[in-house]
DNA sequence: CATTGAGTTCGATGATCATCTAACTGTCAT
DNA sequence: ATGACAGTTAGATGATCATCGAACTCAATG
């Protein structure tokens, strides 16, 4: 994926399916929520909080790593979570784009 | 549902989840689009604009109806669709609210 | 009333997907 | 290098869901 970086993202049609996606599975909502929450946040720090398997919680932050909404590393043998907090505005910003009809000047 | 009115929205737990899911079937996001695109909507005019059975289109609406994102009156014989502006703002703001990170600054 | 045209409802079907267990890789300490 | 812990990968399973065709309801018109 592009917008490795930390400037403005511009989604790619693809990219604003995947985030989309990602998003409408509640666990994986919740999940977001508690990186979002921490910092840095840690599997076993998810595991925790959810009654799942690891698996599914590895599963649930690849999903949301290929949409671009979380940005992970290995520390050491954790794994540090981010919230692409750009991503998500860029995904907001599109939805009302795309949805939010005609008047286009909001703020009067 | 409530906010049957035009002001300010204030999502449940589970309109937020019906949203998620809503907007995350790509032809249901294009239904979507045409219906902010039309100041009104008719089935028929979607129907025309994707290779879909009317029974299909019928599924959509209803559940972007049940989502609270459109709302459908009879007009006659036909559907007039029209998009909630307001919720799907509400949608937006709780999301960045949800997953946004530590960062408040929410507006003194 | 019969017909046509717009939308709904009803199963059925195939695809997608969340979840699990189990086996695996990799890292740290002993 | 042995064990323990963190996460990944693979395959299976059950649930959800987009889609369809067909039968249906409702409205307008001749």
């Amino acid at each position: 994926m592009k917008n490795t970086g930390a400037g403005r993202s511009t989604l790619t049609e693809k990219q604003f399916g995947l985030i989309a996606k990602a998003l409408a599975d509640p666990r994986r909502m919740q999940v977001l929520e508690v990186i979002a929450g921490e910092r840095a946040c840690a599997c076993t720090k998810l595991r925790e909080e959810f009654p799942v398997s690891k698996a599914t919680i590895s599963h649930h932050i690849k999903e949301l790593v290929r949409a671009g909404l979380v940005e992970a590393h290995r520390e050491g043998q954790f794994l540090s979570c981010e919230v692409r907090r750009d991503v998500l505005e860029a995904y907001t910003a599109e939805l009302l784009r795309r949805a939010g009809g005609k008047l286009k000047t909001s703020v009067a």
